[in-house]
RNA sequence: GGCGGAAUUCCCGAGCGGUCAAAGGGGCCAGACUGUAAAUCUGGUGGCUAUGCCUUCACAGGUUCGAAUCCUGUUUCCGCCA
């Protein structure tokens, strides 16, 4: 038998960082129902295996799927392979193409759980495919569930309303979507389930169909939606403004330091578990070290302490301090090399272009204008303002354009052996 | 099927037959400033063997000393009518 913490204690957990739970006040009930019988609950979290990479805007309601594992509650993961085949049509404008196949779908599950065991604790975890069951119902079966739903229930979804007065296509299967989600809800006896507020329509209609079914309801305890390194939209990998959590400690570091300052408090609430008061604290200072904290917090979850520490010196040195990278990207030499003189030169627009920091000459040419080209010398930035001027290459010799375009010349086929 | 309109450089968009490599905005790049970011200011944003030359304004032709601008055809897109 499980022992479950006070649910006083349970509910401030939970309720951190979330925008919505409906209904609210079951939820006490609920645990303290739990608590008494020593029954985890049962906590939904579902996704459509559409090649996701998995990215901090994900990981939030994944990080409070993990708070109910730790708290001694039973996370249920769903697959969502037949799903995947409609397409989530939540907060879309119109409907998806392409639909994929199952081989992929397949391998994009794989993938993801992959990702997904990162925030939360796989072992513990139970994990279905939603065409387990659908993929047996009959015909018969799925009128009988049509039959539960009215259009005009559907058509209070925002997303479906929208379309519907604009007069853009909503098609059948995905007027599904949401029928099968609630399904999966009474398939396996979800208490409570886990997704971003777009989501609270299908969470309601999952109580529907489990009370049908003489089941408990489920609650939904919706998470608000992450704004991404633009802080202003939402986190997404189309609007290139997410951090991955496959990406390296210091590209996370990076990345964290760009954040518009405002977003910082969303950002401590729902990344890190840091208390809330000590929020608040760390907030009245400096914004540039509060978001140093931020970001070893948030890298230190995916790649220990150390790394997150580590990551935040290099990131002060390098950018803010203005030292070399670490990392600098080689341009290799070749003898015999285009432009290349026997002696090892090349002019300065050869050597930009043909290492790959400057697109063409023309270019090359205006940065130059700039004042943004220079090479190291002695430790020190020596400008080049001559666009005549040649270089002698030697091994190890810097270059670059601006802060982000460095180079290190390498001779692939000098003596040293 | 008929009528009308549109197609411009990464995107949006202006463009009188010569002064158009083409306004303006966005984005992006670089510089200054700074606490990272933002904001702000400045410069840039077709190519090259580079103060000149070459290639661009859907495509193919044509008129003209000269075409992004005019004409013809083609393609695509958008309205309206059937």
């Amino acid at each position: 038998m499980v022992v479950f913490p006070p649910v006083a204690d349970q509910l401030a957990i939970i309720r951190r960082g979330v925008e919505k739970i409906v209904p609210e006040e079951e939820l006490a009930t609920k645990l303290e129902k739990s608590r008494q019988t020593g029954t985890p609950l049962r906590v939904k979290y579902g996704i459509d295996p559409t090649g996701i990479d998995v990215h901090l805007g994900h990981t939030v309601p994944l990080r409070k799927l993990r708070q109910f594992q730790e708290l001694g509650h039973q996370a249920v993961i769903i697959i969502g392979n037949y799903t995947a085949l409609v397409g989530d049509p939540s907060g879309r404008d119109q409907a998806r193409s392409k639909r994929l196949t199952t081989d992929e779908v397949e391998a994009n599950a794989q993938d993801y759980l992959a990702q997904v065991g990162k925030v939360i604790d796989l072992s513990k975890a139970e994990i279905h495919r939603n065409g387990d069951w659908f993929a047996k119902m009959s015909f018969s079966d799925i009128l009988g569930l049509c039959g539960r739903v009215t259009v005009a229930q559907l058509l209070t979804r925002d997303d479906f309303a929208k379309r519907y007065a604009a007069a853009v296509p909503i098609y059948l299967h995905e007027c599904l979507y949401p029928v099968m989600q609630a399904w999966d809800s009474v398939e396996i006896r979800a208490d409570i389930e886990l997704g971003g507020t777009e989501q609270l329509y299908s969470f309601m209609l999952a109580r529907d169909l489990q009370s049908m079914q003489g089941l408990n309801q489920q609650i939904g305890v919706m998470s608000p939606i992450l704004v991404g390194l633009d802080g202003v939209r939402r986190m997404g990998k189309s609007l290139g403004n997410y951090i991955g959590i496959g990406e390296s400690a210091y590209e996370m570091m990076k990345k964290f330091m760009q954040l518009p300052d405002a977003v910082l408090p969303m950002y401590f609430e729902l990344l890190t578990t840091v208390p809330l008061p000590d929020v608040q604290a760390i907030l009245t200072g400096h914004p540039k070290e509060a978001k140093i904290r931020l970001a070893t917090e948030v890298i230190g979850f995916y790649y220990g302490a150390e790394a997150g520490v580590e990551a935040a010196n290099r990131w002060q040195n390098e950018v803010s301090g203005g030292a070399l990278p670490e990392e600098i990207a080689e341009f290799v030499v070749v003898s015999g090399q285009p432009n290349l003189s026997a002696t090892n030169e090349m002019l300065i627009g050869h050597l930009l272009v043909s290492s790959g920091v400057c697109s063409s000459s023309s270019e090359a040419i205006r940065k130059i204008g700039e004042g943004a080209v220079y090479i190291i010398e002695g430790g020190q930035k020596v400008k080049i303002e001559d666009r005549k001027s040649a270089v002698r290459l030697v091994d190890g010799l810097i270059f670059g354009v601006g802060k982000k375009q460095i180079r290190r010349v390498r001779f692939a086929d000098s003596p040293v052996v």
